[in-house]
DNA sequence: AATAATAGTTAGCCTTTGCTAACCATATTG
DNA sequence: CAATATGGTTAGCAAAGGCTAACTATTATT
């Protein structure tokens, strides 16, 4: 399975719900993300075939190994951009929506070169 | 027509094949691109219809002032960012690749943050 | 117990944007 | 003049990733 951008964001959501709640179900992933019950369920049935995140009985979710390590760096670099921008005088709210698009294109290469920079 | 990513990609390379040849026609865009004849094709028959491009009898392409308006902002961004991660130490191809995606995310806001700060 | 609400899934549609195959219209050339 | 090359279009497929409608399975409520 070859992660998208799409999958990465749902991968994110997870760990960040996961923060906050003692437990993350599907219907709390499509309400964070604006997104209807159907596409969450797709989203995370690829999500489970490729081996990012499991789910019990009950619906809960939890990232794997793969699945953490793939949401930390998305996360970090998701506040790591924001702050960056936020350093340059951009609003918070721009400055994370903006970090929201970036954080899945740039190269590792340029992720570095802002971390070091910040 | 609401322009997406992959349309102001076309404008942009018309514009920059303008600037380094007396003609573009769509083969052109296409080889500069990497896409299919089909695929120009019908990606310059959309923006046809947006009016962001007219060709003339002999399939000769030009920007119209909403094309050019809009490749030219695109192509700064693409400057711009080049630039300004070439000087946090990325390399050249490397930052005009990412470069290459962030100008399409970017919102002015933060774009204009980064140009004060060259 | 019967109904209603909640959570998830299945089926199937739509848009975007790439592709190939096949066709048409000019040009060029043997 | 016939054959080929060049440039463009049409038709139709595929993958991603949204959506609604409708179903199922639980859990709550009257």
């Amino acid at each position: 399975m070859n992660l998208q951008e799409s999958g990465e964001m749902y991968l994110e959501t997870i760990l960040i719900l996961s923060k906050k709640q003692p437990t993350v179900r599907a219907i709390d992933v499509g309400e964070y993300m604006g997104y209807s019950k159907p596409s969450v369920s797709r989203a995370l049935g690829l999500l489970r075939e490729g081996g990012y995140v499991v789910s019990d009985s009950d619906g809960f979710l939890s990232l794997t190994d793969l699945g953490l390590q793939t949401a930390e760096k998305i996360l970090s670099r998701h506040k790591v951009i924001t702050e960056y921008l936020v350093k340059l005088g951009v609003s918070a709210e721009t400055a994370s929506s903006d970090a929201c698009k970036i954080e899945h294109v740039i190269s590792d290469e340029s992720f570095e070169a802002l971390k070091n920079n910040l």
